[in-house]
DNA sequence: AAAGGCACCAACCGCACGTGC
DNA sequence: TGCACGTGCGGTTGGTGCCTT
């Protein structure tokens, strides 16, 4: 026997919400707060699934939402959290405040796939769209945003460089992300030993450990990343996954070994390995 | 001005997972 | 241990408005 139906489709309605239904959801929410989607609809007298108030709630109504566009920030961000998560839109989501993961997943589809591909990255990927065929030159990618919110204040500019693959495994250099202040960094792209705090590293595995650009915090309070190793220290503690908001059955692996850590002013991040 | 194409995004659908019995 | 249920997630669809011809 299979399993009953989420609703009474016969008895639902289905499309775009009227003000009405919004009006009820949200003052049933109000009152007696999240939960019991499936029961929701009866008891606000609503004609929908449950699934579908949720969805409602959660895309459109919930009070904290962020409406306008994404800043460069968060595009960073978004395409940065995509390379270490990939298609795991509610992860993403936890990481930026007021975004929904289907409001993400919809951007990432129309707009930041684009970008990429004019950038000459392959957005599943994230290596360069040639990768297979460059294996004698370092690819270099820099990218400069500057903050919507606070355009006179500074630029953060990440670099990111792609060198040949090793026998198995991808080594790239990560640098943090360097805060340039006032005017414009373009014509220094391939340099990368400007000014500002910059790490170098090597490791052995597939993470981009640009981890700065893009959170919720002034720039003036961007975090400087104060320690980074690449080791098998066994610490237990938050993983990676943790501080992205994983739960339960995500994708976090804690019981790996730890692979390297990132100390910031205001995080410790552990990085683990399968 | 009209028609077709395109981009965007809200909403739907099916599946997977967690939990309680 | 297995089943039913509730919930969440990711992929996809369809409606709408804008742009181009």
């Amino acid at each position: 026997m299979g399993r009953s139906p989420c609703c009474e489709k016969e008895h639902t309605n289905k499309g775009a919400w009227t003000q009405e239904e919004d009006d009820r959801l949200i003052n049933y929410i109000k009152a007696h707060g999240e939960g019991c989607w499936r029961s929701l609809p009866k008891a606000a007298g609503l004609l929908r699934c449950g699934k579908s108030c949720r969805l409602r709630w959660i895309n459109y109504l919930r009070p904290d939402l962020k409406r306008g566009n994404f800043t460069d920030e968060e595009d960073e961000l978004i395409i940065n959290l995509h390379s270490l998560l990939g298609n795991k839109w509610s992860l993403i989501a936890a990481r930026l405040p007021g975004r929904t993961d289907n409001e993400i997943k919809n951007y990432w589809n129309t707009h930041i796939k684009r970008k990429l591909h004019n950038r000459g990255i392959d957005p599943q990927t994230h290596k360069p769209l040639n990768s297979t065929t460059a294996t004698a030159s370092t690819a270099t990618i820099t990218t400069t945003s500057s903050n919507s919110n606070n355009k006179s204040s500074s630029n953060t500019k990440t670099t990111t460089k792609f060198q040949p693959e090793s026998q198995n495994s991808l080594t790239r250099v990560i640098q943090v992300p360097e805060i340039v202040n006032g005017t414009s960094t373009s014509g220094e792209e391939s340099n990368s030993s400007t000014s500002g705090i910059t790490t170098e590293e090597v490791y052995p595995v597939e993470l981009n450990l640009d981890l700065s650009l893009g959170l919720p915090v002034q720039p003036a309070q961007q975090q400087e990343v104060v320690n980074f190793q690449v080791s098998g220290n066994q610490n237990q503690g938050d993983c990676f996954c943790h501080n992205l908001g994983s739960q339960g059955k995500q994708i976090c692996r804690c019981g790996g070994s730890m692979a390297a850590s990132i100390t910031t002013k205001y995080n410790l991040y552990r990085f683990y390995m399968p």
